[in-house]
RNA sequence: GGAGAGAUGGCUGAGCGGUUGAAAGCACCGGUCUUGAAAACCGGCAACGGGGCAACUCGUUCGUGAGUUCGAAUCUCACUCUCUCCGCCA
């Protein structure tokens, strides 16, 4: 959500900034309502202020049992006036909200140019492709040989886009998450939570999901959606909050499941377990206080970063230029990590920063010498677990068919090393 | 699912239809005292929006939405949520 006094005061600087996010140019239309509304409004409270006044002499004239009927019948009057400029009022309000909630993040300055991810800048790599004396195979092609990864069970079950894992590949994954967690609680400062998987719509709609990206969302009936990442429930616990400064920076981890209709990926990666309409993810919040929000980007892309060095998988990190970036991101970098299988680079995580647009809409704040202002959100993978299985299978695959288990994971996994 | 109770400021909790934006306590901030801290005492302290360079001023807000009234935290209706008891149940 926009601060109107942004728009009012650089319309051109917004206009510039929702066109390199694919948007028109928007600020003559939101001033121009924005204007009536605010001179409805002005008329309106003098004559609520008239009708105050008014009531209290009628107050003080019938406790000492004099008539006040010419004092009534002149508010009876403004009433109807008052009736209609609410409604006037009303009505452009709602204009006004309706546009600004559907309008994008503005862009942190040091986002690159561009409009797909063609256009994304390499941030910097980490580590170098394995080298392997045979040709490496496909995630997939690895699990259901040995017979623990099942996609036709899966979509005997619940169709296409679900992936049944079993016996060890199915530990592997509760071994990753548990190693994430452990690292992101005890190394980088991150707080646990258990959180629901189903949300309302207030929820998805302080985060940004709604009310634009319903059709990428699983519903449950009634007011609950599932959840299609931990952002969610974890951002909005701030949400109506007036936080003490000495809460902040508040960092907080999540392992859920994750449910995702990918509407608009027809056709794409429907192989394998890379694209799923259910996964789960280690997901990383930090609610922070604005003049500390770049800084917790990249603190948060480092922790991100801390598992892959970890589990010594080569990944690079990309800036994402403005075309690419999220709804509510104003910055984000993604973690691509190197899959020999496949032969490319594939998103592992995805770290944004989305200053105080999240906390517009959930009306998150912070208590500073007396004064409320904005927090700051951001949110981070931290990582995608079945994400990381592939990648772990796929480079820890070995001639015979069989995979070792990263040392780290050693300990998560009975001290077997091997799968 | 059945029965009942409730929703007030950062939190707890008062509140006859008319200076109630709202008592009191806690928390927080400032001050006095102290070598320092604590305690004690004194003072301050809701949010959002409109107008104004500003001092300031006006409006709205007591779960949400409608309604009654000249006037609603207070009355009426609907909805949402929370709690207690019963039933069912991991």
């Amino acid at each position: 959500m926009h601060n109107i006094n942004y728009i009012r005061e650089n319309p051109t600087e917004f206009d510039n900034a929702m066109k390199l996010r694919g948007e028109k140019s928007i600020s003559t239309k939101i001033l121009e309502i924005d204007k009536v509304k605010r001179e409805t409004q002005t008329v309106l409270q003098n004559i609520l202020s008239e009708r105050n006044k008014l009531s209290k002499e009628i107050g003080n004239l019938k406790s000492k049992n004099k008539d006040a009927n010419e004092q009534i019948s002149k508010v009876e009057e403004l009433k109807i006036k008052i009736n209609s400029l609410k409604e006037l009022e009303n009505i452009k309000e709602n204009e006004l909200n309706s546009i600004l909630i559907r309008l994008p993040n503005i862009p942190h300055k040091s986002v690159p140019n561009g409009k797909d991810e063609s256009d994304n800048l390499l941030y910097r790599e980490w580590g170098s492709k394995p080298e392997f004396s045979f040709s490496p195979k496909l995630h997939y092609e690895i699990g259901e040989n040995i017979g623990l990864i099942n996609f036709e069970y899966a979509t005997k079950l619940s169709g296409s886009r679900f992936v049944t894992l079993k016996n060890q590949i199915s530990k592997l994954e509760r071994s990753i998450s548990n190693f994430m967690l452990d690292k992101h609680t005890e190394e980088n400062g991150y707080v646990e939570y258990s959180v629901p998987f189903l949300v309302k719509k207030e929820s998805l709609f302080g985060t940004g999901q709604l009310p634009k990206f319903g059709e990428d969302l699983f519903t449950a009936g009634d007011d609950h959606w599932l959840i299609p990442t931990a952002e969610v429930p974890l951002t909005n616990l701030v949400r109506n909050e007036i936080l003490n400064i000495n809460q902040l920076p508040m960092r907080s981890t999540s392992y859920t499941p994750c449910f995702r209709s990918e509407a608009g990926a027809a056709g794409k990666d429907t192989r394998g377990m890379l694209r799923q309409h259910q996964f789960t993810k280690v997901e990383l919040v930090s609610v922070v206080e604005p003049h500390q929000s770049d800084d917790e980007l990249e603190r948060m892309l480092t922790c991100a970063e801390s598992i892959l060095k970890d589990l010594n998988i080569h990944y690079r990190v990309m800036t994402l230029c403005n075309g690419d970036m999220g709804f509510s991101a104003k910055k984000t970098y993604d973690i691509e990590v190197w899959l020999p299988g496949e032969g490319k680079y594939r998103e592992i995580s995805s770290c944004s920063n989305c200053g105080d647009f999240q906390a517009r809409r959930m009306n998150a704040r912070y208590k500073n010498e007396d004064k409320n202002f904005f927090v700051h959100t951001l949110n981070g993978s931290g990582l995608a677990v079945g994400r990381t299985l592939i990648a772990i299978l796929e480079n820890y695959q070995m001639e015979d068919g069989n995979v070792e288990i990263p040392e780290v994971l050693i300990k998560y996994f009975n001290n077997k090393t091997l799968l």
